[in-house]
DNA sequence: TGGAAGATGTAGCCAAGGCTACATTCTGTC
DNA sequence: GACAGAATGTAGCCTTGGCTACATCTTCCA
């Protein structure tokens, strides 16, 4: 899912709005503009998931040297056979290595994404702090948002936080 | 999807970590803490699209008084036939109406639940552009981060924009 | 008034992400 | 060293959200 026809255009019916009763919809951006945007929204939640799961095995990894499928269905709050088939995603996608009943292991490319992912919650954790967000909230909501944030965006909260300290 | 298998609590497997090498995850909180912050995120995602249709179908009823399929998909970036099956499901869940070839309508719903979420949009995209995110980004990733920000998220983020203009 | 064109609707297929049930492999302990 | 209990892995099924292809309306205009 979530695979929007991506950037294929689409736009099958073009001279659309032709029609007589085409007066409405004048005062709303007209497709492209809405369309990327919320396409990118629906696209986003193809990856939230494999970043949640890189950056939970990279803390178990570094807390304790293992990441085990049931410690990470667990923490996921999934079953251990759902987050086994995702870990098989993970390694179709080269961001993770694990052989049978040996645990799970990070690739470079995996930790690259993990350090990307933990900063980014951090700062977003930081932003939502700094405005006021009740600590609990902040960390719930951050979990969710974060998957969601642009690196402009990401940047922009970076320089908010460091100019009012 | 994304069904997380709710609040059954699941846990099927109480005594873990009674393994000897299991002396890793003591830093990581326990389970449930972890568990539904993220399991939240996946809950989150299954109204997400119902909220983004109600808002269009909002603002085109709004804008011109009518809400085409065809203008809804176009709008979404996704073809005909999977926005009619979506509306499908909004009617299902009682947020819409809509006679075949006539149209979708709103239900009393459908609009709460539209004026909700435009407000909400609102604030988050006013949020990000007072802690100085560029309007276009801001625009486009408040469209991700809006279906993850809690009541008490929004209640602060209200209040730190009056607070300083 | 007939068509053609565009809008709608239907059917069938796909992948992702969940789950349960069952099979297999480890591991710690007696 | 054998075994019980956990952890792993596999299979099969479900729903959601996408798509394409094809079938039907509707509408507008010649």
């Amino acid at each position: 899912m979530v695979r929007a026809n991506e950037g294929k255009t689409r736009v099958t019916t073009k001279p659309a709005d032709v029609r007589a009763g085409a007066a409405h919809v004048a005062e709303l951006p007209t497709e492209p503009t809405q369309a990327r945007r919320f396409g990118k929204t629906r696209t986003a939640q193809s990856t939230a998931l494999l970043e949640d799961y890189v950056e939970l095995i990279s803390d178990l990894l570094g807390a304790g040297g293992e990441a085990r499928p049931t410690d990470i269905a667990r923490r996921l709050g999934v079953s251990h056979a759902t987050a086994i088939k995702t870990i098989g995603r993970l390694k179709r996608e080269g961001l993770a290595v694990a052989k049978p009943y040996r645990g799970v292991f990070l690739t470079p490319d995996g930790d690259t994404l993990a350090a990307r992912v933990r900063s980014r919650h951090r700062v977003v954790v930081d932003l939502l702090l700094a405005v006021g967000v009740p600590a609990e909230a902040a960390e719930q909501d951050a979990e969710g948002i974060e998957h969601h944030v642009s690196d402009i965006t990401l940047q922009a909260f970076g320089r908010f936080l460091r100019e009012r300290g």
